[in-house]
DNA sequence: AAGAAACCCAACCGCATTCTG
DNA sequence: TCAGAATGCGGTTGGGTTTCT
């Protein structure tokens, strides 16, 4: 957290950033937040890099409204158990709790309450338990019979951390098929426009990095293609004091930097 | 056509929990 | 075992967009 000291940017990211963002979490994982905000260059605290990958850039999200399927789950989940958010989006793949949250809030509230109404003027016992109240019970099989693991539950967010850099490092990067699960354009109102890098190139090009061992990777601010080799990223002193050095020393990079480093 | 209201969603904040040395 | 750091979570805000009057 040192790096509260220094200006750190708030506010809305840049396409820039995000390309750097996934770029760097694919390199070494989705947990060491403040490790990648610091090597990265991004002037933003790891709270705020988490926040981005989670809501924003991991590949396996769903854009788009929810379904009417979603739509009831997100209801009945919450009358079993309440505002759990990350609970609730765990029960709906590619939903962020964040996603969820602000739906309810504009949506299902609305309807959770209309629905109360109606329930309570018709007097229907059978719609009761599961309005917006948080009782316990959901009463739904297709809820209950959901699977999942209370405390060992692996978050749909987790890209692996340092086992997958392990496997990266030995150059066998078939696991990382998981890493890129969707191919759902993520902003479908900005998708098309002109200048415009949705996050499917910024996969797409990242994906590259994977199938040849001299990556190109496209800077969508520089327009330049570049050409990293993981060795060159591999050869350095990652293994041995520490992922923080390693980190300063080689990728302790400015936007510009970073896409000119990788030119050379 | 213009202003107001409602809606939508990304991002921040603060607190709680978990991890690590 | 404990303190500090890192991470996760839920609540809230603010700005952009859409719909309504």
């Amino acid at each position: 957290m040192g790096q509260d000291n220094e200006m750190v940017r708030k506010g809305p990211w840049t396409e820039h950033e995000d390309f750097q963002l996934v770029f760097y979490v694919r390199m070494f994982g989705d947990r060491r937040w403040d490790f990648i905000a610091n090597v990265s260059g991004l002037k933003r605290t790891g709270k705020s890099c988490r926040l981005r990958w989670v809501n924003y850039l991991h590949p396996g999200l769903k854009r788009g409204k929810m379904t009417p399927h979603e739509e009831r789950l997100v209801l009945e989940l919450h009358s079993k158990f309440g505002n759990r958010w990350s609970k609730i989006a765990r029960k709906l793949p590619g939903r962020t709790d964040n996603e969820i949250k602000n739906y309810w809030r504009t949506h299902m509230r609305k309807k959770a309450q209309e629905k109360k109404k109606t329930t309570s003027r018709s007097q229907s016992p059978s719609l009761s338990h599961c309005s917006s109240s948080s009782s316990i019970c959901t009463c739904n099989p297709v809820v209950d019979s959901m699977p999942m693991i209370e405390t060992k539950e692996r978050s749909f967010y987790d890209t692996g951390g340092v086992e997958m850099f392990t496997i990266m490092k030995g150059k066998n990067n078939n696991n990382n098929n998981n890493f890129k699960t969707s191919t759902n354009s993520v902003s479908e109102s900005t998708e098309g426009q002109e200048g415009y890098y949705s996050m499917d190139e910024i996969w797409k090009d990242i994906d590259l990095l994977d199938d040849n061992s001299i990556k190109p990777v496209f800077d969508p601010y520089s327009g330049l293609t570049a050409s990293l080799t993981w060795d060159y990223c591999l050869s350095t002193s990652w293994a041995t004091d520490g992922h923080e050095e390693f980190g300063k020393n080689t990728f302790s990079l400015t936007s510009k930097e970073f896409s000119s480093r990788l030119t050379d």
